[in-house]
DNA sequence: CGTGATTGTAATAGTACAATCACGGTGCCCTATT
């Protein structure tokens, strides 16, 4: 009998043209054709869909890909027809028809692939229809989606972990190109991920030199100096979108091919400048985060942010468009301390105590009910709902199942709950706060800007890069370098006095950036932390 | 949290500054019109 490597290997190359398969690609591959659970860490362009296309084929029953835009499942969708896959998307604008002959096709075996946002697989009916095709691979793509939008932006990719259970818990491969440790953590964690097989692969991208331009007042007119003198084509990141109009039209006078693009534009307009990139007739775009996911041009040469990120996860996501054919591409930021306000705004939302209340109340009250009743009952959107369940489950007050809510017994009262609740939420607001902070400290630290933003990923590097501004500049060699021997080594666990339990992410020679479970990213003088005896490392394995 | 627009007050006709307020990102969905 063949070897499930052999077979993944044989089924790359004859049904979707794969002469050699990298080795992290193979094993990912193995590992779900053998029914495990995986979650990849590869950077766009690595052959990530192979991964899960490969053992889809080899696998009995169809395979459900969830992926955040629809956009991205159309184009997905004809990728594999291309290569003679049978391939379908759901969403909201698949008519009645279509949608049974799709579930009919994946019950018969005709078709393998089936496209969707997560927001489908929050219907009952869909995931009724699904199971009884029993899939035997789900696929969660863009994966870091779940940490980054399920909270309160797009809360069903939250739920995706209990939708894995009631389609018959297939295996599931969580993939995405950015995650640092505790995201990958939290997408175990949330999907449900049985000992997942964990592939990493090297998050630098040595090619991409990064720098970081500190700004007393208004950036404007720097940027446009900076953006004119670079060879093309270049993507400018603003936080709001009326900066993207302004900016544009700043170069525009500067004699720029530059457009701007945000998600309050007509879709027409969106498409317009998204073609004009793609083909050449647009060399600088000028956009709010709305643009990126799905933008796969190769020779995007420098991606400059007018504005921080509230993030160095979604300032690596960012920069990491630009430079992906390998050739030389730059990432500028430009820096200006009032900017982290606004970042500290998008990441303030506690939901307020009455709503908490109300839907525990109902619940606790009425009983087992579906949300639907539920909305009605506790005065709150269908929307809104799912995250305050979310946190109500999270404390043990409900239980939610794919069709209905459920009370728990000797749940806490809805009015601690509720409490309990907005604690919970509080914490998370306050984690997502210190890595807003990690992206202030990238932008201030006068050491390698790469070995930081490496560090933050997990991935510990002794030397500087040499390709970034501060590098350049001389700065870099001395401050904390990377120390291999002595106490507090990067990924051990230690416990801090005040903070409770944490990892360190990363240890130079005077200072640790320790992930705290609870009080998120903090960075630790190593005199102080002797000093004081502010950490211990607990004697476990 | 910070910005920019609007309103308010004080002192005296045009302006100056303070207080208040609204606003700020990402995309599914579903339904009603063209």
């Amino acid at each position: 009998m063949e070897d499930v490597g052999a077979a993944c290997e044989r089924v790359a190359r004859q049904a979707l043209g794969l002469a050699d398969l990298r080795p992290g690609q193979l094993g990912a591959m193995t590992a779900l054709a053998r029914g495990r659970d995986v979650l990849a860490v590869m950077p766009t362009g690595a052959g990530k869909s192979a991964i899960y296309q490969v053992p889809a084929l080899l696998l009995p029953g169809p395979t459900v890909v969830v992926s955040p835009l629809i956009a991205l499942q159309r184009d997905q969708v004809e990728a594999l027809r291309a290569k003679d896959e049978k391939a379908v998307s759901l969403d909201a604008g698949t008519s009645a028809g279509r949608r049974r002959s799709a579930f009919e096709s994946l019950r018969a075996g005709r078709t393998e692939f089936l496209f969707c946002a997560p927001e489908q697989l929050a219907k009952p009916d869909v995931v009724r229809d699904l199971a009884a095709a029993g899939p035997s691979l789900l696929v969660v793509d863009e994966a870091h989606l779940i940490s980054s939008w399920g909270h309160d932006f797009r809360p069903d990719y939250l739920r995706l972990g209990q939708v894995a259970e009631a389609l018959g818990r297939p295996a599931i491969a969580a993939l995405t190109a950015t995650a640092a440790p505790p995201v990958r953590a939290e997408i175990a964690e949330r999907l449900g991920l049985r000992d997942p097989v964990e592939i990493v692969q090297g998050f630098d991208r040595p090619n991409i030199s990064l720098a970081v331009r500190r700004m007393l007042d208004d950036p404007a007119s720097e940027i446009v100096a900076t953006v004119a003198g670079r060879p093309g084509p270049g993507i400018v990141y603003t936080a709001v979108r009326k900066q993207t109009t302004r900016l544009s039209e700043l170069l525009a006078e500067a004699g720029v091919r530059a457009a701007a693009y945000h998600a309050g534009l007509r879709r027409s307009e969106r498409d317009e400048v998204h073609g004009g990139f793609m083909s050449g007739d647009v060399d600088v775009v000028v956009a709010t985060s709305a643009f990126g996911m799905g933008i796969d041009k190769p020779d995007v040469r420098f991606v400059v942010h007018a504005e921080v990120p509230g993030s160095p996860d979604a300032y690596y996501q960012e920069i990491g468009r630009a430079g992906r054919d390998g050739e030389p591409a730059a990432a500028t930021l430009f820096y200006r301390q009032e900017d982290l306000g606004l970042q500290r705004y998008f990441t303030g939302t506690v939901p307020d105590a009455d709503a908490l209340i109300r839907v525990a109340r109902a619940v606790a009250e009425r009983g087992s009910c579906d949300r639907r009743t539920l909305c009605e009952r506790a005065e709150v959107s269908a929307r809104r709902l799912t995250t305050l369940l979310d946190l109500l489950e999270r404390v043990g007050a409900v239980r939610v199942g794919t069709r209905r809510v459920e009370p728990v017994p000797d749940a806490p009262a809805p009015e601690e709950a509720a409490g309990l609740s907005r604690e919970l939420a509080e914490r998370r607001r306050d984690v997502e706060r210190t890595r807003l902070e990690m992206m202030r400290r990238y932008a201030e630290t006068g050491d390698c800007r790469r070995r930081f933003l490496l560090g933050y990923f997990g991935e510990q590097v002794a030397e500087a890069c040499g390709n970034c501004d501060t590098c350049r500049a001389g700065t870099a060699g001395r401050a904390g370098r990377e120390v291999e021997s002595g106490p507090f080594p990067a990924r051990a666990r230690v416990e801090h006095r005040a903070w409770g339990p944490g990892e360190v992410i990363s240890r130079g020679e005077d200072r640790l950036t320790v992930l705290f479970d609870t009080a998120g990213y903090r960075e630790l003088q190593l005199d102080t932390v002797l000093d004081q005896d502010l950490l211990t490392e607990p004697p476990d394995s």
